[in-house]
RNA sequence: GGGAUCGUAGUUCAGCUUGGUUAGAACGCCGGCCUGUCAAGCCGGAGGUCGCCGGUUCGAUCCCGGUCGGUCCCGCCA
């Protein structure tokens, strides 16, 4: 190219005035006035207005008048104060222009699919099939830009933390506990597989044994599960192991980091300590482990007074050793109509599979409509006096069975602080939640299945339970959650030989299977293994919450669609006979 | 695996409820006019397999069934 530039369409003021200056960049608007023609040339630092005026060259302003958007062009010209009242406050540069005396064409573009310069001029899906030309856009620069900056922010706190940032392989042997693995046939060695990883989770232990104390790596992770909003096939963590600590250890380095990241990236103070919760409280008061703590309104328990009232449903699910849970909503059931709450129930019913949603709204000290009439008055002034409602209050009653209650009625509370505006924006509120159990229930095996993952070490006060009641046993695991997102989780680790059988045996993994599938760990536990843990943040859903969206696509370059496909390069794609017959794989049906 | 919802010019949408002549608007595109705009303005023009397949009907963008694709949710996500 001819003319390179010597300056950025986003940094020309006023000093600037008089220089002579070079600028590349894309069309963002052209405005021609049969005479003078106005382009906003953009790259990512910004828009200058470059201007043609036939009066000072009628061959450059004739040449300017067939180019379009986004076509990439090179100008050379004199930075100018604008003429007085045409100034754009409204732009870093909009005090100056480029009066053009020399105009290199680097590249035309055709009609546009979109617009560039208004991301909501297209649908997902057309923008996603053309997502270079999103990448355009004002705000997926903005979330990139701010992507890359964290990048450096945890690398260098971390650095400081004194660190070593690793690299582990991406084929690695298939573990198939936990979430499906994305499989890598393999040519060399015929009828086996590689799995990409769920997470560095064994590397990172192997690390510990070696003796890397303070390991870090920004990794991507792949998990072939159904997405979501807020998760993707495969997505980036910051993974984090450490030696020689405990629970608060991890938790304190955790809380730096994010607190470094958020004063680095928008200048937020986090607290010095985040809040802790019990996992039992999560569910019981947020009917979620991951718990948005932006607002109150905590999930009541409301048995005790569902026993005395007539309503059947209640006491039949109490009977069958289901619950009974209330949300209190202040001073806003004039907003509830009976279509509204019908509405609403049909949500819980559609989404949640309950049953029905039933309500009361107090009218100065009375309960009515919705179940009012199965609650006598003696009963009504003990709950109006216990849960302090007042005139305007509304009463959400959900029972079912436990699961399900504190499922549904967690889900309504989000909804409602939607509705009601509760939740005020650029507010950030991080808490730990802790004890998660260390297993699970699971009815389709009839065998527990680890929570966490099978190297998460049990609480030590519950060790008794291990052989009693091993439902109960709580695991040092723990989870970051800001804003009611699952940001990063982690545990202690198991370290000894001992433990680690033993909770394979609780899983229901004979010794054989547990050789067969972490036979090298195991074998690396023999040889001093450290007291070891860490905890791994969702790198995406954290830019998510620093760039202040609600979609993870947003903040990934090239995201997958709902259905695990690239809409710009048609990803996955079929492949060549050839192809398969080196991997020695013949396709069915 | 299940549920909800959307699919109409290049694009964003309206029209469909109650089937019927020529499917509209805006932005973009093309042409013309226009020398200070920054959502530039004015005039004109081109542009449609109403996602796809089938059914009902004299007749389907519209009703019904299926299918494909997008989005959101449940299950799933150690």
């Amino acid at each position: 190219m001819r003319l390179k530039r010597t300056v950025t369409c986003g940094q020309l003021t006023g000093e600037n005035v008089n220089q002579e200056v070079i600028l590349n960049g894309w069309i963002a608007k052209n405005r021609d006035h049969g005479g003078v023609i106005f382009l906003d040339l953009r790259d990512r630092y910004g828009k200058t207005q470059v201007t043609f005026n036939p009066d000072i060259d009628a061959d450059m302003a004739a040449r300017a008048k067939r180019l379009g958007m986004e076509d990439v062009i090179a100008i050379k010209g004199t930075v100018q104060a604008r003429p007085e009242g045409n100034v754009n406050s409204n732009m870093p540069t909009g005090g100056i222009e480029v009066i053009v005396s020399d105009l290199e064409v680097l590249n035309e573009a055709q009609p546009l699919p979109f617009l560039v310069s208004d991301r909501e001029s297209g649908s997902e899906d057309l923008r996603l099939e053309y997502r270079y030309l999103e990448l355009r856009t004002e705000e997926l620069q903005r979330f990139m830009a701010l992507r890359s900056k964290t990048y450096q922010s945890a690398r260098s706190r971390l650095n400081e933390e004194g660190f070593m940032e690793f690299e582990t392989p991406v084929l690695m042997k298939s573990t198939p506990e936990g979430a499906r693995d994305y499989l890598v046939p393999s040519r060399i060695h015929k009828g086996r597989f590689y799995a990409l990883p769920q997470s560095p989770q064994t590397y990172k232990q192997l690390l510990m044994i070696s003796g890397y104390d303070k390991y870090f790596q920004i990794v991507k992770c792949f998990r072939d599960e159904d997405l979501r909003a807020d998760r993707q096939p495969e997505f980036t963590q910051i993974d984090i192991e450490m030696s020689f600590v405990d629970q608060d250890d991890v938790l304190s380095l955790a809380t730096r980091l994010t607190r470094g990241m958020f004063k680095d990236i928008l200048d937020y103070d986090l607290p010095e300590t985040f809040p802790t919760m019990e996992y039992k409280d999560a569910m019981e008061t947020y009917g979620s482990d991951k718990p948005d703590i932006r607002f109150e309104m905590p999930l009541v328990e409301f048995a005790q007074y569902a026993e005395k009232t007539d309503f059947g449903v209640f006491k039949d699910n109490l009977a069958a050793g289901g619950r009974v849970k209330a949300l209190v909503l202040k001073n806003a059931a004039d907003k509830y109509s009976r279509k509204i709450v019908d509405g609403l129930t049909e949500w819980l019913r559609t989404y949640y599979g309950l049953k029905g949603l039933a309500f009361v709204k107090l009218d100065q000290s009375a309960f009515s409509a919705g179940i009012s009439k199965f609650f006598s008055p003696e009963l009504q002034s003990e709950i109006i006096g216990d849960l302090k409602l007042e005139h305007n209050d509304m009463l959400f009653f959900v029972s079912d069975n436990e699961a399900k209650t504190l499922q549904a009625l967690g889900a309504l509370r989000l909804e409602l602080a939607k509705r009601e505006n509760l939740i005020q924006p650029g507010v950030v509120k991080p808490l730990f939640v802790l004890d998660f159990p260390l297993l699970d229930w699971d009815e389709d095996s009839k065998r527990y299945i680890a929570m966490h993952h099978p190297f998460t070490s049990p609480n030590p006060e519950d060790a008794a339970l291990m052989d009693t009641d091993p439902g109960n046993v709580r695991a040092r695991a723990y989870d970051l959650v800001i804003n009611g997102y699952e940001v990063a989780g982690g545990s202690i680790r198991i370290h000894t030989r001992e433990m680690q059988s033993r909770m394979f045996e609780l899983i229901g993994m004979d010794e054989e299977e547990a050789q067969a599938r972490f036979g090298f760990l195991l074998k690396a536990f023999k040889f001093g293994a450290p007291p070891h843990g860490g905890i791994a943040f969702g790198f995406d859903r954290l830019i998510m919450i620093l760039a202040g969206t609600e979609n993870i696509r947003d903040v990934i370059a090239f995201p997958k669609t709902t259905s695990a496909s690239s809409l710009m390069d048609e990803a996955p794609s079929n492949v060549d006979e050839q192809q398969l017959r080196e991997l020695h794989i013949k396709l069915v049906e």
